[in-house]
This record gives structure tokens, C-alpha cells and sequence, in this order.
DNA sequence: TCTTCGATTGTCT
DNA sequence: GACAATCGAAGAA
């Protein structure tokens, strides 16, 4: 069975409302003509040059370009010194913001993930931002890459949605370094554990 | 179970 | 030159 990859107007909207809807959606890699992939269930939505936490907030550089683009494309940068993070680029052209995902459940391409993953254990494969790039070979290559196309090696299609009892938002991780009121906006939204656990018993 | 800390390099000041 | 939208190992208890 195939699933319906979301349009760009699911992303040319409020970064905030994209983020929020990305939980139940279905993320996919192709890695050799095969799919990987799985159900988003945290994400984080940077919004803007005036938000203090996002990587815009000191203007368009080399690095940031792609969140500036418009929306429905991946930001894929690079941090640490070791680990990439995907982002979905979110409203028009001009204005940068970008749902940063942060986990899914594993769903499809196990065997794949698990090439990448092997040191840890399969409950862990995608509980982070850097572990779920790991697990689905997301590099700076994917960068610009164009969500809404089944050919640019990554897209996220249509999938369950989550009642907002079923959803939680809390303050963004990573960013203390941010003046309030963005350290505190509660900009982080994550599907509750009842809601996960359904879906790994098979009501899918 | 919880806390601390080292790894490692692109990006921006 | 400082530090990062993190991870996982090691140490304390």
C-alpha cells in the first residue's frame, strides 16, 4: 500500500501549526530504491529572525539559505562536530522558519536501520534528532532537498493524525543559551506515550 | 537511575 | 577563538 506525500501547502503555513501536524506523519527515506522510515513523533518549530533560538536570528548566511527558500524543502545542517539534523522548511519564500524533527518510531526499512544502528538498542534507533539522521543515512546532501517530491531521496507522506489530548508541547531542548521569552515558548510538541503505544500494537 | 563529561568540526564573530 | 537545535560512555550512588 502507498501513501500520499504531503503537498507544499501543508508546509506554506505557520511554523508552529506544521510542526504540531508533522506528529503522525510518515517520514521516508529511500536508500537504494528501498523505503526507511517511520512515524514523527517530537518536533520543535524555529519561527523567524526575531526568534532568538533560531539559527536566522543573526540573517541569511550560507548555512541557513535553504530556511529562507520556500517552504516543503529539508534544512539539513550540521552540528557537534559529528551530527546532522533535519528540519522541514515552513511558510513563503523570504520569511525562514523550519520544524526541526526530533524522533520517530521506526516503522519500515528496519533491516536498513539497523545496519546504522546496530550498537544500540532498537528502542533507541530514533529517539533524537541526530539519532534518527543516523538511522535513515541523512546527511548534508539532502539539504534543499524537496519534501514534497517522491524523487528527492526524502518526503513525508499523509499518515495517522493525533487528537490534541494525545499531544504535549513543552519548552524547546538544546537552546539555553536563548533570552526569554524563547527559551520558554512551549515551541516543542511531542505525542504522548499512550498514543505511541497504540501504534506500535499494530493500529496502523 | 542519575549526572557528568568527552568527542569532533563547521560556522560565525 | 568560541561554541553548537547532540549522543553515549563512564562514574557515582
Amino acid at each position: 500500500m502507498h501513501m500520499k506525500i504531503l503537498k507544499r501547502v501543508f508546509y506554506q503555513r505557520q511554523v508552529q501549526l506544521v510542526a504540531r501536524e508533522l506528529l503522525g506523519m510518515r517520514l521516508i527515506r529511500m536508500i537504494d530504491g528501498k523505503r526507511v522510515g517511520g512515524t514523527i513523533i517530537e518536533t520543535e518549530a524555529y519561527d523567524g529572525e526575531q526568534d532568538l533560538a533560531c539559527h536566522a536570528r543573526s540573517g541569511k548566511t550560507a548555512r541557513n539559505q535553504v530556511m529562507y527558500g520556500p517552504g516543503g524543502h529539508a534544512y539539513v545542517y550540521f552540528t557537534y562536530g559529528m551530527h546532522w539534523i533535519l528540519n522541514c522548511v515552513a511558510g513563503d519564500a523570504g520569511y525562514p522558519a523550519a520544524a526541526l524533527v526530533r524522533a520517530i518510531i521506526p516503522m519500515e526499512g528496519n533491516n536498513s536501520m539497523h545496519e546504522r544502528r546496530h550498537n544500540v538498542n532498537f528502542s533507541q534507533w530514533c529517539n533524537g534528532p541526530a539519532k534518527l539522521t543516523k538511522a535513515l543515512d541523512i546527511t548534508g546532501d539532502l539539504n534543499g532537498a524537496d519534501l514534497c517530491s517522491p524523487f528527492s531521496g526524502v518526503f513525508i507522506e499523509e499518515n495517522q493524525s493525533i487528537p490534541d489530548d494525545m499531544i504535549k508541547t513543552t519548552p524547546r531542548i538544546g537552546i539555553s543559551y536563548a533570552p526569554e521569552p524563547w527559551k520558554s515558548l512551549l515551541w516543542r510538541f511531542v505525542a504522548s506515550l499512550d498514543w505511541v503505544n497504540q501504534l506500535n500494537h499494530g493500529i496502523n
